[in-house]
DNA sequence: GTCTATACACAGATAGAC
DNA sequence: GTCTATCTGTGTATAGAC
């Protein structure tokens, strides 16, 4: 066992991938410690409760999704349907690359009838990830049309990420992506 | 303490509304009991570990689904537009008269990572609803195209079942099944 | 900063009285 | 059929040595 640092950065990181796998209360402090070679001792004097990790673990998530993926939507030297199809793929790619699928519909299904700790996280992702699409949209539409669009697009995908998952069928996520494509053409 | 006699089908049905609210692992056998008004010494009496509860949980509420539900399918004295539409309607009762969204989503997402006990339920409920949509909607398209949007439907009523929570809001669920009724119109 | 050891609560499950 | 009591494991969290 060496005698090593880690970073409250990487402890987050790993324990995403954690979270999103086994949820979050499946996840113990052990899981966690586990998964940066820590024990559970070590882990604590990092992060001193699950909560914490887990609130802080989501906004990460978020700041990453921000910073890949719905900048995307601002870039302005890309037209809306460059900037929807680019998104999409990295869209993909975000939820293809690691197990889990999305860990803010797993959190908000798992914990919003038990606590509402991290609804307030979970809506925030929720609310930049339809505020980018509407961002795309609204140069082709009325903006109310938009924002329903952009609700329409996330429930499909959302929905096609359980379907993936539970037939191990990443082409389900694809077809959905496909289809928010279509949202461009009136 | 009444020293009441209580069926495994009562004990069935309410394990449903707790597992359906608060997810397998973070339903204990004590919250189990409590909802029947039993000890957890009586519960263990009728239901010897709680993975059976959940497995005889989910497999009688796709039976429900079929019975009430999807049934409405194969109903020959409608037309595929009523079927589809009463189908709908009874959908959207099913899942606002009672909190916790759809079961077998929150089941497969909670669990299909850590463990794969309950992955054929969930394959079942989803294989029957899927044919059941196809039954309405093979009238008017061929049946590879029938299946197709048989999926669009669902991925799309799932993902709205997740945001239906999320922003506590009903019509999300409610836009989703109008949305669903587009397949018919060619 | 990391470790071992431990306190305490609660989980799933069982035994035996009534 | 239901109860109380209990076993055993594991969870969160803390204390203190190195």
């Amino acid at each position: 066992m060496p005698l090593q640092k880690v970073t409250r950065q990487e402890i987050i990181l790993g324990s995403i991938q954690v979270f999103r796998r086994r949820g979050y209360y499946r996840t113990s402090m052990s899981d966690l410690a586990k998964e940066l070679n820590l024990t559970k001792g070590a882990f604590y004097h990092h992060f001193s409760n699950k909560e914490t990790v887990m609130l802080q673990a989501l906004d990460a998530t978020t700041a990453w999704f921000r910073r890949k993926i719905f900048s995307v939507a601002y870039e302005e030297d890309l037209t809306a349907a460059e900037r929807l199809r680019k998104m999409g793929d990295y869209t993909y790619r975000a939820f293809t690359d690691y197990p889990g699928g999305c860990f803010f519909a797993n959190t908000v299904l798992e914990t919003s009838h038990v606590e509402d700790t991290f609804i307030d996280s979970v809506l925030r992702f929720f609310g930049h990830w339809e505020n980018a699409l509407i961002n795309i949209l609204k140069e082709s539409k009325p903006l109310a049309q938009a924002k329903a669009d952009a609700q329409k697009i996330i429930a499909d995908i959302e929905g096609s990420i359980i379907l993936m998952q539970l037939y191990k069928d990443p082409s389900r996520l694809k077809q959905a992506l496909d289809r928010g494509l279509n949202f461009l053409n009136p």
